[in-house]
DNA sequence: ATTAAATACGACTAATATTATCGTATATAA
DNA sequence: TTATATACGATAATATTAGTCGTATTTAAT
């Protein structure tokens, strides 16, 4: 329960690791898989994500990679997570609202403003915090 | 991702459902799953659950039921959570440190930080705050 | 030109976790 | 004695997550 993925924590591994290095040098997938003991399949993934996203930049053809491509400290983590997974919400009934008992159920408001609390939290802190 | 069990989600519409009443009236499983719609024998199960926690208390036989032990102020929606599912952790490595990759990790201890956020902001909500 | 090493990406499979059900036992009021 | 409730371990079904496969494309180096 309230657990994160591994295609978030991976991620955040690469991130950390690329912010390492000066901000121009590439890192390979390859790189980051073999020092971390990381499936590189997934990996690869999840860069790939993240460079449709403009977090990071890639650069094909042998001797590529990728490099950060923004500034971390202006991306919440909040956003972080809803571009790698989707809507980020305790209950989907956050969002969706076809739940069958959505007139009936008696949480739905408490179990919001807790999500909103848990929003909020993510919302203050931003993926520099975390990586650098 | 980040989402809560139905097993807690059905905890807390069991006790909102209860706090409605009498404090010496008695609540079938019965009456909760029909009630809101929700699988009789989950909800047994869970309700079992917070009654070995002392969180409410079971009367057998013909007309037995719950109904609420504790004050619910008094209980934070941390142990709540981990009463109910365990430990309180977006990665395992959090409490269990079996990780192959515990040493070379270099995000253990930033997403550490971001725990000890999230467990702060549930240990500061009461269970009373969501069912009142 | 050809090769090699890298990213790009959809489809598929495997593993794990969650959710739900089954069967049986026990308690107790009527 | 019966009916209705809780108690609980075992199992089945489902959903989510994790990982792999195959193929295409890009491009630096030879």
């Amino acid at each position: 329960m309230l657990k994160i993925t591994r295609k978030v924590e991976y991620a955040l591994i690469a991130l950390r690791h690329m912010q390492l290095k000066q901000s121009e040098e590439l890192t390979s997938t390859k790189e980051i898989a073999t020092r971390y003991g990381v499936p590189q399949q997934l990996l690869a993934k999840t860069l790939q994500h993240m460079a449709r996203d403009g977090i990071i930049e890639a650069v094909q053809g042998p001797a590529g990679g990728y490099r950060v491509a923004t500034n971390l400290e202006q991306i919440s983590m909040k956003d972080f997570f809803e571009k790698l997974e989707g809507p980020l919400g305790m209950m989907d009934c956050y969002f969706d609202s076809d739940c069958i008992q959505f007139g009936s159920c008696n949480i739905r408001v408490p179990i919001q403003r807790i999500n909103d609390n848990m929003r909020n939290l993510f919302s203050q802190m931003s993926v520099q915090e975390v990586t650098q």
